[in-house]
DNA sequence: AACTTAAGCTTAAACGTTTAAACAAACAAG
DNA sequence: CTTGTTTGTTTAAACGTTTAAGCTTAAGTT
């Protein structure tokens, strides 16, 4: 119905240039010597007139859309809705607003947001990169876009990077497991090989490597793909247990991946802890609903996204400034799922 | 690093007027009669450069956008995450961006939002409305701008809207823990004025009248805030729990109030089902992990995103189109939270 | 009185597109 | 050979801003 009211339009209506308006409006008064009487008319009448500046119009002039995208895996796996729900909120304290975007995991899909989101001209990135999508990070650096990798990052790629301590975490994990007198460990994991995932099953096969109460030291990794379904899931522990019927504890890699197991290892009777002790990788509602809540790694989601956020905005307005690598320790949450279990000391 | 390359630049490294350029890449060379090998050259050297469109600036020239904005209370909780995924997918096909926001059921923060992604020029809203937000959402209208209300809508406010079936698929499953034996139902639900949150209760109120098998027809609703801890949820039930002691089931009308509940009513050592039966709304993985399954009102998550982007875009293209409202049916998955208990049949 | 400075405002170009309208050349028709 | 039509192309204005540079008038300095 009513047509939006511009620059121009407060401009007539009060009778001067637009200039005026604009540097009132962007409160560049000093700067412009602007009269103090004629100034406040100015902000009246843009109230009164119900003014709200087009972002367009301005993205283009100066150049800056003060939006940033934020590609993830699937924004409804709770891991990054929480993130993105993080990401969000420091976001709005700078005055950026986020665009999320789902990958899949998926380089193609990636490579279509990345393009999309640039056509937008989004003032930098935030991305959980899949698989493969090394060239296309190393595009945006080449053409000076701001990024941040958030989750996972690549070796040998210099850029900002925000990360839990994969390694450390699994290794510490792990030895949580040793000592709770499990001696048989399986993994459940991703095959990919992004660092996250390798640091998980490095920090699993050195934690078994290194401790001196494991005789056994024959890792037991099972991995599955992205998308693989909860039989899939199963067919692996199946699979885990066939190669060592002695296997007594668990260690997923992922939330998606518990869940999935978890599932199969009620199909198929196992009680845990008795049967199988288990610790896993991220959070979820479900765990503190599992018969014997899980033992879990807490991903720093809060600090993770903050930081993304602050990085990333540093680095729009000092496109010089030097690349920032940071690393947030995760926090092992221990409950039943890997108590120590009597049988066990015994063995 | 390297300069983006314009229209321009193509336009001079071919010999040509930004017009011919303009026209061939948007594919309208049969209605501007540009020459056939002269678009071919175009096009090609639009690929050599590298060329991206500039969105911006075309939503300036065009006043399209091509951008809308998706407001829900919390982007991870994951029932909005859910639908954000399938309305991304389904935007995605009509080549449209999606820019999610969070408002937290408040009205402020919801003005905010509105305002910021209206300066962003966003083409229309999907709104999953907060209380007291009425007046916002009649400024939209007022002001001819597109939107799609979504899980809720304002009676006697004559919007597009797609939500699920509320006051049937409570009605529906408060009938169904009455035919599995409950005589006395309490109801856990927020305290809001928001329609979806009233035909719950209505649902449930009316099949608590309705129903031949009862006799006592007290209602036993308590409602709590929208961020209501867990510890005040479990002091809710005690209440209900107080006022009738032989309540002898529970339904919860979200997801959130089912996990605070649940965890209260295990810490309080109710036994599900047999000291109380279960049901609520919406689903979440934790409910498949419940020692005793739940039994749920599974909301049509896919088909409700895919409408809203659906009728929002219909109503971008055509702004005199007439409002669609939809209302997609709920399922009911029975699970043993509500099972047939033998010591209440006897009752 | 002649000049400088300051204060207050306007002009106009630019950002990267789109698109109606104008133009030019080639061809066809009478 | 005029006139009209078709084909291919350019011109230029516009979208709503920002901002450097220019223009007036008034006030201070010599």
């Amino acid at each position: 119905m009513k047509k939006k009211v511009s620059i121009k339009d407060i401009a007539q209506t009060v009778g001067v240039s637009t200039a005026l308006v604009s540097y009132v409006l962007n409160n560049k008064e000093k700067e412009a010597r602007v009269g103090k009487e004629i100034a406040q008319v100015i902000r009246d009448t843009a109230v009164e007139m119900g003014y709200q500046p087009n972002q367009i119009a301005k993205s283009l002039k100066t150049g800056k859309s003060h939006t940033f995208g934020l590609i993830v895996a699937d924004i409804s796996n709770p891991f990054f809705a929480n993130l993105a729900r993080n990401v969000e909120d420091e976001a709005k304290k700078f005055n950026y607003t986020v665009i999320f975007a789902s990958a899949d995991e998926n380089a193609e899909k990636s490579q279509n947001l990345i393009n999309i989101l640039t056509e937008r001209q989004v003032d930098g990135f935030i991305i959980a990169p899949a698989e493969n999508s090394q060239d296309q990070i190393e595009a945006l650096l080449k053409n000076n876009i701001p990024i941040v990798l958030i989750d996972r990052y690549f070796k040998g790629l210099d850029t900002n990077y925000v990360v839990t301590n994969n390694y450390e975490a699994s290794y510490h994990a792990v030895s949580h497991l040793i000592e709770a007198g499990n001696t048989n460990i399986g993994m459940v994991a991703y095959k990919t090989d992004l660092v996250h995932m390798l640091d998980r099953k490095r920090g699993y096969l050195d934690a078994i490597k290194d401790n001196k109460l494991l005789k056994a030291k024959t890792p037991l990794i099972k991995t599955v793909d992205f998308n693989a379904t909860q039989e899939e899931v199963g067919e692996g522990i199946r699979e885990l247990f066939t190669q060592n019927p002695a296997m007594d504890a668990l260690f997923f890699a992922t939330n998606t991946l518990t869940l999935k197991g978890l599932k199969s290892l009620n199909k198929m009777e196992y009680k845990v802890p008795d049967d199988v002790a288990i610790v896993c990788f991220d959070e979820s509602e479900a765990f503190d609903f599992f018969y014997s809540p899980l033992t879990y790694i807490e991903q720093p989601l809060l600090e993770m996204g903050k930081k993304a956020v602050q990085i990333l905005i540093k680095n729009i307005s000092d496109k010089k400034s030097i690349n920032t690598q940071v690393s947030i320790a995760s926090k092992l949450i221990v409950r039943q799922s890997s108590a120590m279990v009597v049988k066990k000391k015994l063995v």
